[in-house]
DNA sequence: GTACCTGCAAAGCTTTTGCAACTGG
DNA sequence: CCAGTTGCAAAAGCTTTGCAGGTAC
């Protein structure tokens, strides 16, 4: 058994935290290293790595996706919706058919100009689940 | 001005085609290497990757996240919803409250424990469609 | 015949990791 | 004090690309 570990409040990981929330665009870590490296000129890429999984752990923040970092293709073409296993990561089909409001609701909030829309379930698959026990 | 390519169908785009059709997971790049190799041993991975791009941009197939390959922070922790430009890959928070029901008419329909869902718009950004002209 | 494709290998990018030195509590 | 962090550099993915030789049409 592993007790979690005791996160440290260091100077990199409270300057990660603040830029980021800075901002209101969704920075890839290469972003938030330039923006952090005008305060900490020697903080490292790595560092940078490390601490923002650090905070997603610690829900002070969020990955945009939760994707592992992989393409994933679909013999199927269709605007289709998805769920998606957080534990093994499998991907199936939502049995769950459009929901073409929600493109009519979005067109009158935003200056966007819409063209379409993902919508993706997480959830934790038969499999997945029967090995909790 | 450049024309479309001719695209040709060669046996290993069919192949590719064929053997990404059969099945109803999601693979990424190198599983449908597997499985097209037990086909055409002597294919290659970079073939397996350039065909995977024409049948997408013929819409034959298509890849399940348009995500460029980069992880993206948000100093938000909240579910909130994206607005992602397609031309760019500029993304904004969506001015869209959580739609609650989706999660609750999912539930019935699925063997999967559904936990939380992701919706994302897809569109032009300002910026983007001024530029157009 | 020639534009398009392929296999191979090398290169490119992003992300992760090993390590020795350092530091917050 | 010492578990947790850091910087650095190397390694490890996954994906793209240059090239010379094939191939569909």
């Amino acid at each position: 058994m592993h007790n979690k570990p005791n996160h440290r409040t260091t100077q990199q990981r409270m300057v990660i935290l603040e830029e980021l929330k800075k901002v209101k665009t969704h920075p890839a870590a290469d972003e938030i290293y330039k923006m952090v490296r005008k305060r900490l000129p020697r903080i490292s890429l790595g560092t940078v790595y490390r601490n923002l999984e650090v905070l997603s752990g610690l829900k002070k923040i969020q990955e945009v996706d939760i994707v592992e970092n992989l393409k994933r293709f679909d013999g199927n073409p269709e605007n289709h919706y998805h769920i998606r296993c957080m534990k093994c990561g499998r991907i199936d089909d939502a049995p769950f058919g459009l929901e073409n409001d929600l493109e009519k609701k979005m067109r009158p909030l935003t200056d966007y100009t819409i063209i379409s829309h993902r919508l993706e379930f997480i959830g934790i698959c038969p499999g997945c689940s029967s090995k909790d026990k």
